[in-house]
DNA sequence: GAATCACAGCGAAACGTTTCGCCGCAACCA
DNA sequence: TGGTTGCGGCGAAACGTTTCGCTGTGATTC
């Protein structure tokens, strides 16, 4: 790879000079500019960003940390902060965690060892200290879906309990009296909040919130299934199941399948998911819609705000939700 | 953030020391280690990977470039690239193209610039001479899923024609004669070899090979609405559509929902993915399943070989696909 | 005509590491 | 005791940029 000292010597001139150029930051006459462009395009040369970044302390790179990329409403997170970044000359740098602690804490920590100049985060329950630092260190940051506990940040969120009560009344309204609810682990604050919404719905109805309806799974489509056999396994199983994560809810739906049980005939099922894949497959699964694309724009628009001016009261941003009611 | 500098500073000891001791490149006496170690761990001391970077000109980063994050065939594959990575210490880049040549040559730029230790690349039709240029540059390089026309490289593959073979083997045994094949662009060598296979199995069975129910799409579900009229509209239109990708497979059944075609009684649907989502949605809808996350474990072990070994004669990797019958 | 000014271009330091050769000291041998 | 050896630790250069202050030249002013 050339460096811009080869482009200065085949232009015979400075270092400085090639760099003015380059980066258009002085002003250079129209002779010498010309001797570098040429020089550099000869030589095909490329900025080096890793010494730039050393120099300027600024790396042009955001990373970004979701629990699992090929779940859809992650990817379509991704999608949404990837074609934002790029836009802005932005470059991701991207992690999967898969809820894990371990994997967070190691990815942080990655992160920060690449200096990144911001951070997207998604986390479960967290290694909330961990963050508190970074959060202190000044490094700008974004929380993405999930809030954390403590700490004060920017955040992209959705209505969680508005949305899983609109879900819940939705099904209410079909006639259903007993719901399931399977949800993420309850240490985040985005299950309680569902939880939450579940409970308003059913009171707004006036019906009793049986507890043992709620099941809580980790996002994987295995305590998906897990769950349903639980809710079905109760003296008064649910009619309907509100399973807030696209894999638990294919889980569920598995199991449904291999039960024999008819979707939505015997037991209808409901998911928090704008996949656009619902709308095409059957059994109708209704939906509480989040718009996961635009969180993960909004997120790079916030964290890009926040790199330019680090002292902004932090911002956040709560997104609506739609029901969408299928079959 | 603390360097390592004053790492040295509070450990009384001097830089190299301290590098020494991080790096255990070298001995140095327990006491000393024991003091930088402190002092490390008191300053809460993370090693400035760019600076790192700069020196020993490796950065530990890999860049990927997929056309859409959010197919789910594209995030499995980065999901088996970050798993593979992830245990080896190296971080992910991730740039999404939408084979756009436009994107990809900006990509293939900023990561040039970025000085990544490699890339994996799932390019369209596509730059041909950058490429051939990165290659020659001794950058390693990995293409997934696609081959380019004229630059030899280490490359993992499916086997593209044999795939479509089976497939449209398997639809023929079903009793289906007019088999309507809906494909990416036909400068990608992978439609060329579907088309082969397309053909292949037609000549097998002593079919004619109609070239009318050949429709070219981009992977997009617009374009497989459109392969779908356009197939529908022939004067004698197909009973089976074989659609190479997952979004002009759901393009297709959209389009099917819309006109009230009944799938699979009226048209048989079949498709080129491993999405797990087909075995739990209606219509049942086959496939010819390509082991996606398997391809990007095996792209990322290729690159790190690679990377150790810059000699090696390029490798070409061939994963077998499976026909799935649905329904 | 001497002093001042403007400004294009340059030199060198700095960013935070790694690494290589060197130095000083203690131990060993003759 | 003087020379050699071994080795723990250190200093400094180098990686490729950006940036700031300086230099030298030609124009301007009194």
């Amino acid at each position: 790879m050339p460096t811009i000292r080869q482009v200065a010597e085949r232009a015979k001139v400075s270092i400085s000079t090639v760099s003015a150029v380059l980066n258009q930051s002085a002003y250079v006459s129209p002779e010498l500019t010309l001797r570098v462009e040429q020089a550099a395009r000869e030589l095909r040369y490329t900025a080096n960003a890793v010494a730039r970044g050393l120099q300027s302390q600024r790396t042009r790179l955001i990373g970004m940390l979701v629990p699992d990329i090929a779940e859809p409403v992650y990817s379509l997170m991704v999608q949404g902060v990837e074609r934002s970044l790029r836009q802005a000359g932005y470059s991701l740098l991207l992690g999967s965690t898969h809820n894990r602690q371990r994997e967070q804490s190691r990815y942080l920590g990655m992160l920060r060892s690449k200096q990144v100049d911001g951070m997207l985060l998604l986390l479960g329950f967290g290694p909330e200290d961990e963050i508190a630092e970074a959060v202190e260190s000044q490094l700008p940051l974004v929380f993405v879906a999930r809030e954390p506990k403590s700490v004060a940040g920017d955040v992209v969120m959705v209505d969680n309990a508005e949305g899983a009560r609109k879900g819940v009344a939705a099904l209410i309204a079909r006639g259903h009296r007993r719901i399931g609810l399977v949800v993420g682990p309850r240490d985040l604050a985005v299950s309680r909040s569902r939880i939450d919404g579940w409970r308003a719905a059913l009171a707004q109805a006036g019906l009793g919130a049986d507890e043992s309806l709620i099941c809580e799974g980790d996002y994987t489509d295995g305590s998906g299934r897990a769950a349903l056999q639980k809710l079905l396994a109760l003296r008064e199983p649910p009619t309907a199941v509100f399973a807030t994560g696209f894999l638990m809810m294919t889980g569920c739906l598995a199991e449904c399948r291999a039960l024999g049980l008819a979707v939505p005939s015997q037991l209808e099922l409901m998911t928090w998911s704008d996949s656009p894949l619902l709308d095409v497959f059957d059994p109708p699964i209704s939906s509480v819609e989040q718009p996961s694309a635009e969180m993960g724009e909004r997120a790079a628009e916030l964290i890009l705000r926040r790199i330019a001016n680090k002292d902004l009261p932090p911002q956040t941003i709560v997104l609506p939700t739609h029901v969408r009611l299928r079959g």
